[in-house]
RNA sequence: GGUUCCGUAGCUCAGCUGGAUAGAGCAACAGCCUUCUAAGCUGUGGGUCGCGCGUUCGAAUCGCGCCGGAAUCACCA
């Protein structure tokens, strides 16, 4: 409608003022709210043309609009701003439309579709997976979602962090204090089991330290002195030989804790389709250093270690390879970017890593571009805060670290809570209420951390925990149940065999809905673009609040005219399967009734 | 110190390709269950959009400068 009314506005400023003016100047919006009208024209822009007052251009515009234009039913102006009516039944063919469209996002479907690589979760192995994962892993999830509406293909992926020091801190301390200890023998989840040693060296670490400062050495040195530091360095060396003994309790111990995060993604609902692990590219990394080194795109110091200057595009030196030959973090990410290439030909690669990491991603593109790849241009870093708490950051050291799991869990125990108390579940079995349990514990979960724009960091207060109204997951979860309720009646009624009339006069109430209804397309594709799932899940919100206020009305509006409650039911039913669609890129399910 | 990001109601957040009187939810107060689900709806109160200058007919939105907060600038990952 939109493109109708701009290509009207250009005739209209050719017949009144005889001039020629470019479609971008013509500014048309939706009309706010307080005021009547459907669609806005702006007509500061053409006051050049028309050589009189904000007022009589408008008034010239809207009355030849009103002439040539039978959709158009009316029109008034308020100071700069022509408003414009259309006719309900354009309003009603317009919803015909779109309601008749199998796919939802027909409209939406890119051009040109690319194949996209998102790589989100990202673990170490030697903890389990905490709050700030769980950020990670829903924007990452969500990400693909809607990359995936919008029809491009796209691999889901994840690189497991599976080699370094951190990795032989835990082993180390559970071959000292572990005793034999297994996630079986312990009844621990794998990640807990490997985390819990993980904190055993730290707090060991941290008193041999201590004794070190008390002997006269810095706080860095100390660490870095420590016997326990030195026998974790040691058994990476070992690691990265080969070392038989060493290799075996290193898969040992993964193997712990990928059967802990299998189950927690499990919950999530996230998955992946292909896992990469550094221990496998952090090779690959090396050999194409040394490469590059070989054909003078990168220097080497006299200690041996390997470096890029990367001053020219604005960034400083940066060391690729440590002077005992090993492979830093940047090694890696180098290795698995060209293997993923050389698997998938990404046309855009997307890194769901937390903003700490901003500079790490610009010098990985910046380094890839210098050894020349041209696909670097198609790495992007989507780019998200953290998640901080009442009392500031997350420290593992203070024990202030929001797990995981037993975030799901308390989420699942407040759902059950929340929806014993109301008491509307005395005709479900308990299997069904654990389903429904679930499904709100982490709806409620999945939006609180998606409506956030992503870039921001965003505050989580355990003590409050998730609220269940208001603008919450679980609210369009209950607006999506009541529709569903409202069919099952209208069904046992027989409405839904109704046939429409074609010409309908629908209210203004409808008409805002439809509006809504029309934009969600639109609203998907400009979250693909900005990468923002936090807009879908705002979308989503606005469209359940318009319903349940328009729901209310008609309640007490009474009996309708047959055709009218047919539209009505129909649009609910339409309602239904925006809101479905739109939350099922959230990752969130809806429950039948609830 | 350099770079990047953030600052909107008491709290958590929308709005940002410039447009009309800045919006939701939570919290507070007052109403609404004999009508298809009250996890809902209606109403009231609550704001120097961090501060200043500039561009513009028009700035929460764009530019510059401050102030405040965060991240990063490792032979950690």
């Amino acid at each position: 409608m939109e493109k109708i009314l701009t290509g009207k506005v250009v005739e209209a400023a050719k017949s009144l003022y005889n001039v020629d003016i470019d479609e971008n100047l013509v500014q048309i919006s939706e009309t706010r709210k307080d005021f009547t009208g459907d669609y806005t024209l702006v007509v500061f822009s053409l006051l050049r043309f028309s050589k009189k007052s904000p007022e009589l251009t408008a008034d010239d515009i809207g009355s030849y609009l009103k002439e040539n234009c039978p959709d158009i039913l009316e029109y008034n102006v308020i100071k700069g701003f022509l408003n414009i009516v259309i006719s309900p039944s354009w309003w009603y063919s317009f919803f015909k439309e779109i309601a008749s469209q199998e796919n939802l996002f027909a409209k939406a479907v890119v051009r040109n579709p690319e194949t996209v690589m998102v790589e989100y979760s990202s673990p170490n192995t030697n903890k389990p997976l905490h709050l700030g994962h769980i950020r990670n892993n829903l924007l990452g999830y969500s990400l693909c979602k809607i990359l995936e509406a919008c029809g491009h293909n796209v691999v889901k992926t994840n690189i497991v962090n599976d080699r370094g020091i951190h990795i032989c801190k835990s082993m180390l301390a559970w071959q000292k204090r572990g005793d034999g200890e297994t996630p079986e023998s312990s009844g621990l989840k794998g990640d807990h089991l490997v985390g819990k040693y993980y904190v055993i060296f730290e707090q060991e670490l941290k008193a041999q330290a201590k004794e070190l400062v008390e002997r006269g050495f810095s706080g860095e040195d100390a660490r870095n002195e420590a016997p326990l530091m030195k026998e974790a360095r040691e058994m990476l060396l070992k690691w990265e030989a080969g070392d038989p003994e060493t290799i075996e309790l290193w898969k040992k111990m993964n193997s712990w804790v990928y059967s802990g995060f299998d189950e927690t993604y499990k919950l999530l609902g996230v998955a992946f389709d292909k896992i990469y692990y550094e221990s496998e590219t952090y090779k690959i990394g090396k050999d194409i250093v040394i490469s590059a080194l070989e054909k003078g795109i990168l220097y080497k110091k006299e200690d041996s270690s390997i470096w890029v200057d990367l001053s020219g595009e604005g960034l400083d030196n940066k060391l690729l390879l440590r002077s005992d030959g090993t492979a830093v973090y940047m090694t890696q990410d180098l290795g698995t970017a060209v293997l993923r290439q050389e698997e998938y030909g990404f046309d855009k690669c997307v890194y769901v890593v937390g903003n700490e990491q901003n500079y790490h991603f610009q010098v990985l593109k910046s380094v890839l571009k210098k050894i020349g790849f041209p696909w670097s241009d198609g790495l992007y870093h989507f780019s998200y805060g953290m998640v901080e708490l009442p009392e500031g950051k997350m420290k593992s050291r203070e024990g202030t670290v929001v797990d995981a799991d037993d975030l799901i869990d308390e989420m699942k125990d407040t759902a059950k809570a929340v929806s014993l108390e109301l008491g509307k579940l005395s005709d479900f079995t308990e299997e069904e209420k654990e389903e429904l349990f679930g499904k709100l514990g982490l709806g409620a979960l999945k939006y609180f951390i998606l409506k956030v724009d992503p870039k921001k960091n965003m505050l989580f207060n355990p003590a409050e925990s998730i609220d269940f109204n208001g603008n919450t997951g679980p609210f369009i979860q209950y607006t999506y149940a009541r529709i569903k309720s409202v069919f099952r009646k209208a069904e046992s009624d027989g409405y839904i065999r109704i046939e429409l009339p074609s010409e309908l006069v629908i209210s203004a109430k409808e008409i805002s809905m439809v509006k809504l209804l029309g934009r969600f397309p639109a609203e998907v594709r400009e979250a693909s673009e900005t990468l923002s799932p936090a807009l879908v899940a705002n979308y989503c919100y606005d469209l359940a609040k318009e319903y349940n206020q328009f729901y209310h009305d008609i309640t007490i509006l009474g009996e309708p005219d047959e055709g009218l409650k047919a539209f009505r039911i129909q649009l609910s039913g339409f309602v239904a399967s925006v809101l479905k669609a739109g939350v099922g890129l959230l990752g969130m399910e809806m429950p039948e009734r609830m």
